[in-house]
DNA sequence: AAGTGGTCTAGACCACGTG
DNA sequence: ACGTGGTCTAGACCACTTG
C-alpha cells in the first residue's frame, strides 16, 4: 500500500479508506479525536489535520461536543445548466423541496464593471438582492444577484413575498430571462460564505457568474453565486 | 473595520486587504513568519494557518527557504466549454503555447462504470492515458482518458510522439471528437494530483467529467480532468 | 552560518453536548 | 462532571536558499 510522505494525510486516507469500504458507515461516528491520537500515537493537531481534510472534502461533518460523522453520501444533486435555468424549477422536477430566502436588498448605483454588464448608463440604480436557497432545509447557495430598477418598476413592493426570484419575476413582470453566459470557478468561500452555506471554512465551492437575457437579447440580469460542491455538480448538454 | 472571531482569519484578512490595495504588490515577498509572529503577537502555528489560506486561494505562494511571495494576477485564463472544444486549439488561439504529456498508458478492460459510459461489451479493452498539460510550462490539468481498442487500431505505435490528443487522432484516425455532456464539481485535489499540477494540498480545483462522441452520436471518449482554478476558469455560452 | 518555510510534538484553555 | 471538538501557545527539528 502506498503510505504517504505526510503523517496527516497518511491518516487521512487511512480514515478515507476505511469509509469507503464501509467499516464506518453513513451517519455513524469515527473514532474521537483522542482515540485517533493514540492510535496513530500522534497528537491532538496532526489528529486535526486529518479530520479537516475529511470534512473538507464533504466525507464528514464534525460537531462539537458530540464527533464526527460520516455523510450520508445521497449522491450529489445534478444542476442541470442551460439557458432555461431556474433553480426552483431544476428542483422541483427531480422531486426535492426548493426555498429561497431574501437575507437583504437595496438600491443603489451600479459599479463601472456592473453597468457595463447590464449595459446601464452610470445614472441608472440597480436593486441587489442577496439570496440564499435552500433545499430540504439545508442551505444550498448564496448568490448575489443585480438587476436595473428601470425593468422591474414596483420591485419593493413584492419582495416581501420573495420564496422564488423567477417566480416572482414571470408572476409581476411576465418576464423569463435566459442564461446567456455563465463563467465557473472552484473557490474557497470567504467567511460570510461559509458561515451562511454551514460548511468550513476550507471546503471548496463553486462560484458561477452568470449574465442573464431579455428574450430580445438585452442583458437583464447579473449575478454571482456561490454554491456547494459536496451537495451540487453542474450538469452540461451539449 | 469588521474583525473576525479567529486570529487566523484575522490575519489572513489583513493580509489580503494588503496585497488588493497594492501594499504588497505582484512578485513582491510578504513579511517573514517570524515576523509575522512578532506583529501580531502570536505564533507560527497561527501564522501560518493564515499564509496557508492565502496560498489555497491563489493570492501568493509560499517558497522554502525563500519567503512567501505575491503571485501575478494574470487574470484567470477563460477556458471556452462548448461541444467543439480542444485544450490546444483553445489556447493556441489566444496566443498562449499549451503542451501536453503522456505520463502513462495502459491497455486495460474497462470497469463496469466506464464501459457504460463507452457502450462496450465486457470484453472490449480500452487505452486509459494519464496526461499532464501544461500552458508556458506551468502545469494546467491532470486527465485520464479512456478511449475504446477497437477505435484506435494501432494506437501506441503513435504515442510517442503525443503533445495534442486531438492532433493526433485527427491526423491517424481523421477523428474530431464533439463534447456531448460534461460534469463540473469543485473538489480537493488529490495527493498525486497536487504534486503533478504543483499546487498546495488544500486548493481547489475544478474536475470535469465529459463523454464525448463520434459525429454520428457513438460514444468515442470517457474523461476526467482536474484543472487547476486559480489560472482557468471555465466560460460557457448558451 | 543564518534565515526561511514545513512538519510535528505537547499541552493549555474554551465551548458544546450528554448524563 | 466528563468527553468531545475548536482555537491557540510554545517550541523542537528538518529542508531549503542565500551569503
Amino acid at each position: 500500500m502506498f503510505t504517504n510522505a505526510f503523517l496527516h494525510l497518511e491518516i487521512a486516507e487511512f480514515l478515507e479508506t476505511q469509509i469507503n469500504n464501509g467499516t464506518y458507515k453513513a451517519e455513524e461516528k469515527l473514532p474521537s479525536e483522542n482515540d485517533l491520537c493514540k492510535a496513530f500515537n500522534t497528537n491532538h493537531h496532526i489528529v486535526r489535520q486529518a479530520i479537516s481534510r475529511l470534512a473538507n472534502c464533504g466525507l464528514i461533518t464534525s460537531r462539537q461536543g458530540k464527533g464526527s460523522y460520516v455523510n450520508a453520501r445521497l449522491d450529489t444533486i445534478p444542476y442541470p445548466l442551460s439557458s432555461r435555468t431556474s433553480f426552483t424549477e431544476n428542483l422541483k422536477k427531480i422531486g426535492l423541496a426548493p426555498d429561497g430566502k431574501l437575507l437583504h436588498w437595496i438600491n443603489r448605483e451600479p459599479t463601472a464593471q456592473e453597468a457595463r454588464q447590464l449595459k446601464l448608463m452610470a445614472d441608472e440604480n440597480v436593486y441587489e438582492l442577496q439570496i440564499i436557497r435552500f433545499v430540504d432545509q439545508t442551505p444550498a447557495s448564496f448568490t448575489i444577484t443585480l438587476i436595473a430598477e428601470k425593468n422591474v418598476p414596483g420591485f419593493p413592493n413584492y419582495l416581501p413575498e420573495f420564496h422564488s426570484l423567477y417566480q416572482l419575476l414571470d408572476k409581476y413582470y411576465h418576464i423569463r430571462p435566459n442564461r446567456k453566459q455563465s463563467i465557473i470557478q472552484a473557490v474557497l468561500p470567504q467567511a460570510r460564505d461559509a458561515e451562511l452555506l454551514d460548511i468550513p471554512e476550507s471546503m471548496p465551492i463553486m462560484q458561477i457568474e452568470s449574465v442573464t437575457e431579455f428574450p430580445h437579447g438585452w442583458p437583464f440580469e447579473y449575478q454571482i453565486s456561490r454554491i456547494r460542491s459536496d451537495l451540487y455538480q453542474y450538469v452540461i448538454h451539449f
